[in-house]
DNA sequence: TAGGCCATCTGGTCCT
DNA sequence: AGGACCAGATGGCCTA
């Protein structure tokens, strides 16, 4: 089975395709549901008895106690049953606390979990959204492996285009002052999209691979084969993100600005008064179809 | 039907 | 002691 993602209508397992459109289902279900509706539900179960309040698996939990204090038929059990249950199990498993202590005890913790998970659930969404992946109701929820892995590639792609054109500035401008000897005068009819005149053209292939501050040393397409995200190994090898940056249409590879050098400021000139070099947004990346959707 | 993803419960551990 | 965090277990939903 290997990677099972499922983004597109067709869900092919692996990021071998964009994301597509899935209008039957973003989330079949709440990420998390009315966490107070259910405590309160079940706290209000719990008024009228433990045995009905607890959960199927608390509902196991007490029938195994049950079993193992030699109680059977749980549910048929009269109050008085219950009560002699509950003293029995208070004695031998729970020493001073009685079973309604114990049970509201539970359903406290039960719901403080049920709120860590659900700000967890909230967190992932933040993730989500800032993922430049595609978004809209038409695309079905990464899982959260898929948002962890991809925020992490997008991470490294991000670093790895930082670094690139520091280094792409540092080398056009390292040895001169502004517009060091080969900027056209005033930005006249110099594109720059191409490569600069008298500097070498970048070539990705041959890039040092860029060690980030933040990261484990040679964070690059090698360090991406890690075992810890081999299960996306096929999303790896076909993913946008992990292309060399500045690839094509990257960062540097369409536009860049002219910096001031030493002020890190850009470029004054008309020329230069464009957008600066977009973080190419991943959205706008042909991602790859996680499915076998044939579109 | 199998497998993936998820929410929830639960008990254990660690920290304040 | 109480809360946060974690991992295992369980069951539901969905898709291929």
């Amino acid at each position: 089975m290997g990677c099972q993602m499922r983004f597109g209508s067709n869900n092919s397992p692996c990021w071998t395709q964009t994301m597509d459109s899935d209008t039957s289902r973003v989330s079949s279900r709440p990420s998390s549901p009315e966490v107070d509706d259910i405590f309160l539900a079940t706290l209000k179960k719990s008024v009228h008895g433990f045995t009905s309040a607890v959960s199927s698996t608390q509902s196991d939990h007490l029938s195994e106690l049950a079993t193992l204090h030699g109680l059977h038929g749980l549910h048929s059990l009269s109050e008085e049953d219950e009560d002699s249950l509950a003293l029995r199990l208070s004695k031998k498993d729970h020493k001073l606390l009685s079973e309604n202590e114990l049970q509201t005890i539970r359903l406290k913790i039960n719901s403080r979990e049920r709120k860590r998970m659900h700000d967890l659930n909230v967190a992932m969404d933040g993730l989500r959204e800032v993922m430049p992946y595609a978004h809209g109701p038409s695309v079905r929820k990464l899982s959260k492996i898929a948002t962890l892995l991809l925020a992490r590639n997008y991470i490294l792609m991000l670093s790895n285009s930082l670094e690139e054109m520091k280094r792409l500035v540092s080398e056009i401008y390292g040895s001169g002052g502004h517009h060091g000897g080969f900027h056209p005068a005033a930005c006249g009819t110099m594109t720059h999209a191409g490569p600069v005149p008298g500097h070498p053209v970048v070539s990705h292939a041959s890039h040092p691979v860029v060690h980030h501050p933040l990261l484990p040393p040679a964070v690059s397409s090698a360090s991406l084969s890690a075992p810890g995200i081999s299960a996306v190994t096929s999303v790896r090898a076909h993913h946008g993100l992990l292309k060399a940056p500045g690839a094509g249409a990257g960062p540097l590879g369409s536009s860049f600005q002219h910096w001031g050098v030493g002020t890190g400021m850009p470029c004054p000139c008309s020329m230069c008064q464009v957008p600066p070099p977009h973080v190419t947004s991943m959205s706008a990346v042909p991602m790859p179809r996680l499915s076998g959707d044939p579109k």
